[in-house]
RNA sequence: GGGCGAAUAGCUCAGUUGGUUAGAGCAUCUCGUUUACACCGAGAGGGUCGGGGGUUCGAGUCCCUCUUCGCCCACCA
């Protein structure tokens, strides 16, 4: 495709001009692009994007988040699979409607004094116009998602397929409405779900409110209470039925103070004898625990705080609200009710009371537990189903620690409140007939209601919308065409293959995913969920906009480029395993990364200018006598890292059938494992040994060992660039176009993974002992300060079969450790140093002049003392008669071996310390 | 309150069912600009695997316990 001067390559690689020329090529090539019609040949596998917020920017967990899928999906598109990695964004209910009620309130304006249609136009307008911005930033860090299928979950398509889940499960009878208390933020507006009321553990006040006698206010009942304003819509006092203290009370009336009301004392298990009074004040309409207890009894159940926070009589309430409290906040009125308790000496103390307090997720302000009618999802039936599956093995989630995080929530879970009380969102399917003598019960439909079906009259739909989540829990099918099940996506791409994630929406969002799976299409979404860990800063916080310690994934890539946060991102991804980054330092979060892309660089750009354009031959039609040492050792190396690399990252997919086996579970997408094991080979192989190595053969006459050369080297970066390409793709493609051997117009994006070969007897072993050579005199070298452009002398001495082939490295060894090599049979003794090598070979650096001897002595009796401790060791473990008759037979002889070649190191060693003696 | 996880080199972490002399990256120290790379190369130092106990021929790995930290869940007013 390009044909390169490669010898004007820039010494550092230009990341900013590689990917402005990469990612618009491959796009154009419909690289990332999906066929439903190849999985007939191909297996499909699919990802499905975790959409962010339709006016989200990215942050690092989206870089982490989304990396990390890119990754498993380059990995499988290159290993053949039809790779599906579907994107888009959320429309984010509430998250998006107070983004716009924020901009109105700099007008001065309320969603309010817009009314209902103007603002969600407006929200619709500030959408299409600024959202999905985080869509192209995502392109920027390199993702290969199928922007051709790019979807968004209030589209016209997807609020069909949430329609359609909502009649139907309404049809299952597992929709229903409810009156109830449920969750409420007075400044969002709207109801919330369990899920959305966050804990937050904050210290409070408990205050101990004492409730007289109707019949006798010298005796009286105290209660405790962390919100004393609710005292206002108490109905009762409940102690237990065993509490002797309050037997004889049970069915006595009690005075409220400040309103007079007359409350029973009721008798329910509800209340803990054990905590506090053993009395707990009883306020159905605010409180959830009170309102179970409330219906048991069948007491009023007074509201009086409104949805804005306001304490005011709102529903079955006369009387209960003096008209010196209505109109007031909820927490100022906290402060007037207390100040008055105390004037009626109904304030017994206060103390103080560390507790958690439900909190918005969305806006931070305390949740007020509100009666109200909400729609809600019967959640039991889903759950039982997404259960199965786990259970199955069909699904599996890593790090497994989470599979019991997720048992848990779904056995106990409960029913989920869909309906929310803001007006961005899929509204509620339903309509009501309007006129009041119509006997029509309210309308579920798939269509829009335009008449009432029995009265031919009005109707007006709910004004209701539903949960976000409701929407998003549908994204694995209503993506793909649901719910048309005829849609040659839906039939292609369903079920899906991973879902990669953080664990914070795993109840949120996977769980309920699973479940709609299960119930909608009979299959879960996905048969594996990684969730990987948070990013997070050097003081293991969060990184987010409120604490100022986040880092942007855009400047990341403007200074150190999208390959190099790929690589900060994946190298340090254990399993599970938080990233650790530093906002004040970037240059130490991500330099590793750059220095990589500049190290592959630069052996790229050395490679290929040894290399050349011309064409190379096929490794595996060389003669294979042809192939030195190290050309058999690098093949062999290549082969281990790509078994590495699939070990570390697969299997993809359950090898039988749909469920995963027990051995199987708990394997692959180790990512760092990945990362280190490409790493590995590239750096500390190809180049620190094999180019090295290699370096006399490239600069030698052309000829077939030339030849050879060049087809090994072309071959094995090429392997190299293949396990690498998930991860850094734009340097990887980069450097891929200029191998001799890339087939034009093709993109390594595309390119087939590598497959080892089948076990080769040309062994590169030899290769080992020229390293081991080689790293012992430069042992020595370093040892006794040789001077660095000096050659020495170095002998080796074998006296067993090795010698021939040891003859063939000399010139290797030589050169990379600038040593005259020669090969004896035995040690001719002298002023040496003495390195012991595998295999009985003896490394002999002859130094006269230059050797200290006693130093040499002290080096060598370290040696030995330290050999000899781990010799005793061994040879104590196998004179113990348990050991050589329990341990594995194979083990025992490996250690019997091993204790031979210690014992012949160590007479070696001595014998040497002896010689020195004299 | 219940459940789960973590504790290994100065830092961040690997260590697959118990079985070589416990590894990597970064950091540190020494040396080096020899024709790919100083964002580099060569060499080196550094860990009684949180404490204690137990099982076993054998424990970083399994069990118990303690300490410290983290996460999830939960109606104790």
């Amino acid at each position: 495709m390009t044909s390169p001067d490669l010898n004007s390559l820039p010494q550092n690689y230009d990341a900013a001009a590689t990917q402005a020329a990469w990612y618009p090529r491959w796009t154009e090539h419909g690289v990332f692009t999906a066929d439903a019609a190849r999985t007939t040949e191909h297996e499909p596998f699919v990802i499905v994007m975790p959409p962010p917020n339709v006016t989200a920017v990215l942050h690092m967990g989206h870089g982490l988040n989304n990396t990390v899928q890119d990754v498993l999906i380059r990995w499988r598109r290159m290993a053949a699979d039809e790779a599906l990695w579907l994107p888009g964004t959320d429309h984010a209910g509430i998250a998006t409607q107070n983004v716009v009620e924020k901009q109105l309130a700099v007008e001065g304006q309320t969603r309010f004094d817009l009314g209902r249609q103007p603002f969600v136009a407006r929200v619709k307008t500030f959408v299409d116009h600024t959202g999905g911005e985080i869509l192209n930033q995502l392109k920027a860090i390199g993702s290969s998602a199928d922007w051709s299928r790019t979807a968004y979950t209030f589209s016209p398509e997807l609020s069909v397929a949430v329609r359609e889940a909502f009649v139907r499960l309404h049809e299952d009878g597992l929709v229903y409405k409810g009156h109830r208390v449920i969750h409420w933020c007075s400044r969002c507006g709207t109801s919330l779900s369990d899920e959305e009321a966050e804990f937050t553990e904050s210290t409070g006040k408990l205050y101990h409110l004492r409730y007289p006698l109707a019949i006798d206010p010298t005796r009286g009942i105290t209660v405790a209470t962390t919100r004393p304003e609710t005292m206002l819509g108490d109905v009762a006092v409940a102690v237990s039925p065993e509490d002797p203290r309050y037997v004889e009370l049970v069915g006595q009336e009690l005075l409220l103070p400040i309103n007079g009301q007359r409350i029973p004392v009721i008798a329910d298990s509800y209340a803990d004898p054990a905590f506090g009074s053993g009395a707990v004040k009883i306020t159905p309409a605010h409180d959830a625990s009170d309102f179970d207890v409330g219906q048991r009894h069948g007491l009023p159940m007074p509201v009086i705080i409104d949805a804005d926070g306001i304490v005011r009589e709102v529903e079955a309430a006369g009387g209960r609200v003096p008209d010196a409290l209505r109109g007031l906040d909820r927490f100022e009125a906290r402060t007037q009710i207390v100040a008055m308790l105390e004037a009626a000496g109904a304030l017994v103390r206060v103390e103080p009371h560390a507790h958690n307090v439900r909190h918005c997720y969305r806006c931070d302000t305390v949740v007020e537990p509100r009666l109200s009618d909400q729609w809600f999802v019967r959640m039991q039936p889903l759950a039982v189903r997404a259960l199965g599956v786990l259970r199955s093995g069909e699904l599996r989630i890593l790090p497994e620690r989470w599979e019991a995080v997720y048992v848990n929530w779904l056995e106990g879970i409960r029913d989920w409140n869909i309906s929310r009380q803001i007006w961005w969102g899929h509204r509620v399917p339903v309509w009501y007939c309007t006129n009041g003598h119509c006997a029509q019960t309210p309308i579920v439909s798939r269509d829009d209601v335009i008449s009432c079906p029995t009265c031919h009259g009005a109707v007006r739909q709910d004004e209701d919308v539903l949960d976000t989540w409701f929407s998003s829990w549908l994204w694995p099918f209503s993506t793909l065409g649901w719910p048309d099940t005829a849609a040659p996506d839906l039939k292609a791409f369903y079920p899906g293959d991973v879902l990669v994630t953080a664990p914070e929406i795993l109840f949120f969002w996977v769980s309920r995913m699973v479940m709609a799976g299960c119930w909608f299409m009979d299959k879960p979404p996905f048969h594996t969920v990684y969730l990987h860990g948070t990013v997070r800063d050097m003081e293991h916080r969060k990184m987010s906009k409120s604490l100022g310690n986040g880092i942007d994934p855009l400047d990341v890539v403007e200074q150190y480029g999208a390959d190099a946060l790929r690589w900060t991102m994946v190298a340090g991804l254990g399993l599970g395993v938080d990233v650790m980054l530093d906002p004040n330092d970037l240059e130490k979060s991500f330099s590793p990364g750059r220095n990589f892309c500049t190290k592959l660089w630069n052996i790229g750009r050395f490679l290929l200018s040894r290399v050349g354009t011309e064409p190379v031959q096929l490794v595996s039609s060389i003669d294979p006598t042809l192939l030195t040492a190290a050309d058999r050792w690098i093949l062999e190396r290549l082969d281990q890292a790509i078994t590495d690399c699939d070990a570390a990252l697969g299997p993809a997919r359950p090898a039988q059938g749909e469920a995963w086996s027990a051995a199987e579970r708990a394997r692959g997408l180790r990512l760092s494992e990945y990362a280190d094991a490409a790493r590995r080979f590239v750096w500390n192989e190809l180049a620190d040994w094999y180019l090295e190595a290699l370096k006399p053969r490239l600069y030698a006459p052309a000829g077939e060992d030339r030849e050879v050369a060049r087809a090994v080297l072309a071959h094995a970066f090429d392997g190299a660039l293949r396990l690498l390409q998930p991860i850094v793709p734009f340097i990887a493609e980069a450097l891929w176009q200029m191998l001799p051997q890339t087939p034009e117009g093709a993109f390594i994006s595309q390119a087939a993974w590598p497959l080892a070969r089948a076990a080769s007897p040309a062994s590169g072993a030899l290769f080992e002992h020229t390293r081991d050579a080689v790293q012992a005199i430069r042992q020595v070298r370093a040892e006794y300060h040789v001077n660095p452009g000096a050659w020495v002398d170095a002998m080796l001495v074998s006296s067993n079969g090795l010698t021939a082939q040891l003859d063939t490295q000399r010139e290797t060894i030589g050169s990379l450790a600038r040593a005259r090599v020669t090969l004896a049979a035995t040690n001719p003794g002298g002023a040496s140093a003495l390195v012991l090598l595998r295999d009985g070979i003896e490394l002999v650096v002859p130094l006269a002049g230059m050797i200290d001897l006693t130093k040499e002595r002290t080096r060598l009796q370290g040696e030995r003392d330290n050999l000899e401790k781990q010799l005793a060791a061994l040879e104590g473990r196998l004179a113990n008669e348990k050991f050589t008759a329990k341990a594995p037979p194979a083990l025992v002889e490996a250690e019997r071996a091993k204790a031979t070649e210690w014992r012949a190191r160590c007479d070696h060693l001595c014998a040497k310390i002896a010689e020195l003696d004299t």
